[in-house]
RNA sequence: GCCGCUGUAGCUCAGCUGGUAGAGCGGCGCUUUCGUAAAGCGUAGGUCACCGGUUCAAAUCCGGUCAGCGGCUCCA
């Protein structure tokens, strides 16, 4: 099975969708029906008709029988006036739509047409004479194929959900019914898929989230504002420790900066005319300040950094600092830790001399390979340039040496890497890493950003060797992106089975019965006294102890449910052997009890 | 924000077409002191998310609010 011969099946299964919708409701006006990855949708408008998943069953029934029908799809031509008096005669409104737009463009691809013009009658020269249409059954589409020979070679196929879609993604359109649908060439690919969306909804970071008891959501505290429990706090604790540890080695310093400022300061860099509306206002009773909470931390960093003179000498200058912004999303986009509206960035900016570039990048390129190696994750790198349009800012020259280093960095770091043009923004060329996770899911996680634009906009200045006063290039980055997305992508990516170093609770004491306290007493200095230097400095470990009078077996399952990475087991036998017991995720050891501490230091 | 679905004990869920709530796990108590994924018995937990409406009667029907989930770029 070729990628064409499965396009053919999924497109067609998006036709036989709507032929069997037709079938249930007559009344259907029909919108697009594309192959997507994994299988394919149909926009669909009933009016007042509802389609709820519950008529799946129903809809798959008629799609089956039109199947079994072998109906054969038939393609004709027509040229493109007689199409648009089918669209109408037929009642449908959409496919009008769209003949007009071919017509009139030659496409129905709403990225390439005028928006003032889309949707409205096409007059004058045609931009193609005829259009294809394809016919199986009583039901008859504007389509440009292609298609399988006959219903029958559609393979397997599942709807999968509705959803609303705004008519061509814009939301002053109609909104229709989107039913979608997977399919594929057998029963064991399609049972294949449906396995592998199990095993993602296993590892769903929402679910693990609750489990595991890392975070919480609460109605009174609002929508996108997790609150973190004790062992969440570790998690976050440690992974904002790794990353600020990574990049003081390259000599960034603390800063701290307040969680509100006046609207002075967004005006100042900009920001406010670009991201107003996202802004969390604040009002003073006591001043006539406007405030807003801060949403991202550049802005107040420039101001530490203009707080005194600065010589090439001291440049460049590093600062760094783990703080929560707060970001007004719209409600409907929230979910999980994915989309929050409170966010905590582990942010960090450079203030260089533009010769200095390429070696900060190449830093910050090691921090974050050093962090995600760690975590078992590829990285790959995007470097996004500017094209030669004019709505950069800054000097050409200043670009052009800019990704020159940009891309020097990359290489120098073995970063596997692709270059894109036009994608930059407008004000500095970025890296953009993606990591994939254990399923092998992409997810974009650190940035690092050139920005020629707000220091000239808050009149940054070092003097130079001859007095001069000179510009500095802003570097942002954030190695692990915002802290609560960062965390989804672990959880997910090790299923909550966390590293060591990671894990909220590292060890688990077992016992099997109360004849062996003394003995844990001794096991549990040993370990209070342990800790762990690496990746993380100083970081003591995390240890609890089930004496609990329940069977092992009960306090084993319930370690493992907890996904605790270090079981350590102890009864009379260890005792007389001065052995412990460690049970790991996949095997157990026994050990001497002198050589415990420098175990657990090679986990 | 918009469309659809969902909201029952701490957790996972049952409760058909309206007749004023149920299971397992967890909790607590007693018994049991046990060697690698759930010992036994007993017992206490709920304004059925919240507000309002229809009805003799609402977890169940209707409206609103809040929250969660799936979507809202993808050329006929």
């Amino acid at each position: 099975m070729n990628e064409d011969q499965l396009y053919a099946m999924r497109h067609s299964l998006a036709h036989i969708t709507a032929a069997a919708v037709q079938r249930l409701w007559p009344g259907a006006k029909f919108g697009v029906g594309p192959v997507i990855e994994d299988g394919f949708y149909y926009d669909i408008d009933l009016g007042e008709t509802k389609i709820s998943e519950q008529q799946f069953n129903k809809i798959e029934k008629v799609m089956r029988r039109i199947i079994a029908e072998k109906q054969e799809f038939i393609c004709s031509t027509c040229p493109i006036n007689e199409a648009i008096d089918w669209a109408k005669e037929t009642g449908q409104p959409y496919k009008e739509e769209l003949l007009n737009d071919l017509k009139r463009a030659g496409t129905t691809r709403a990225a390439d047409l005028d928006m003032s013009e889309m949707g409205t009658i096409a007059s004058g020269n045609s931009a193609m004479d005829e259009v294809s249409f394809y016919t199986n059954g009583s039901f008859k589409d504007l389509c440009r194929g292609p298609h399988v020979a006959n219903t029958k070679e559609v393979g397997a196929f599942k709807l999968m959900r509705i959803a609303g879609a705004y008519w061509r993604g814009n939301e002053n359109n109609p909104q229709m019914q989107r039913l979608y649908g997977v399919a594929f060439a057998t029963d064991e690919e399609l049972d294949n898929y449906l396995e592998r969306l199990e095993q993602a909804k296993q590892r769903d970071h929402r679910k693990l989230g609750k489990e595991l008891d890392l975070y919480t959501m609460s109605p009174l505290v609002g929508a996108g504002l997790p609150l973190f429990t004790p062992r969440g706090t570790i998690l976050r604790d440690l992974a904002a420790q790794y990353s600020n540890q990574l990049r003081q080695g390259f000599g960034f310093e603390k800063v701290w900066t307040p969680h509100i400022t006046k609207k002075e300061l967004y005006e100042a860099s900009g920001h406010w005319a670009k991201f107003g509306g996202e802004l969390f206002l604040v009002k003073s009773q006591e001043t006539s300040d406007e405030m807003a909470l801060k949403p991202m931390n550049c802005p107040h960093h420039t101001q530490i950094f203009a707080s005194k003179p600065r010589s090439y000498r001291d440049m460049p200058v590093r600062f760094l600092e783990t703080t929560t912004d707060y970001r007004d999303e719209k409600t409907g986009e929230l979910g999980g830790l994915n989309r929050v509206r409170s966010l905590t960035q582990d942010d960090s900016h450079v203030f260089a001399r533009p010769d200095q570039i390429e070696g900060e990048i190449n830093s910050l390129l090691a921090s974050a390979r050093q962090l995600y190696g760690e975590l078992g994750m590829e990285l790959r790198v995007r470097l996004s340039y500017r094209d030669s349009s004019d709505r950069y800012i800054g000097e050409m020259k200043l670009w052009q040496s800019a990704q020159a280093q940009l891309k020097a960095a990359v290489e120098a770091n073995g970063l596997y890497y692709y270059e894109q043009e036009g994608e930059a923004a407008f004000y500095g060329p970025k890296i953009d890493f993606m990591a994939t996770d254990a399923i092998g899911r992409e997810h974009q996680v650190a940035t690092v950003q050139l920005d020629f634009v707000q220091p000239k906009r808050f009149g940054l200045g070092y003097n130079d060797a001859d007095g001069q006063m000179q510009t500095p290039v802003m570097i942002h980055c954030a190695l692990l992106g915002s802290i609560e997305r960062f965390l989804s992508v672990v959880i997910e990516h090790t299923a909550g089975w966390f590293p060591f170093w990671l894990a909220p609770e590292q060890i688990r004491i077992l016992t099997i019965n109360d004849t062996i306290l003394e003995y844990v007493d001794e096991i549990t200095s040993i370990i209070a006294e342990t800790v762990l230097m690496r990746p993380v400095k100083y970081n003591e470990i995390r240890y609890s102890v089930d004496v609990r009078n329940e069977s092992l077996g009960k306090k084993i399952r319930e370690a493992v449910s907890m996904k605790i990475p270090v079981q350590i087991i102890v009864g009379p036998k260890d005792r007389e052997a001065c052995t412990v017991s460690v049970r790991l995720r996949d095997g157990e050891t026994v050990l001497a009890l002198s050589d415990l501490s420098e175990y657990l230091r090679t986990l």
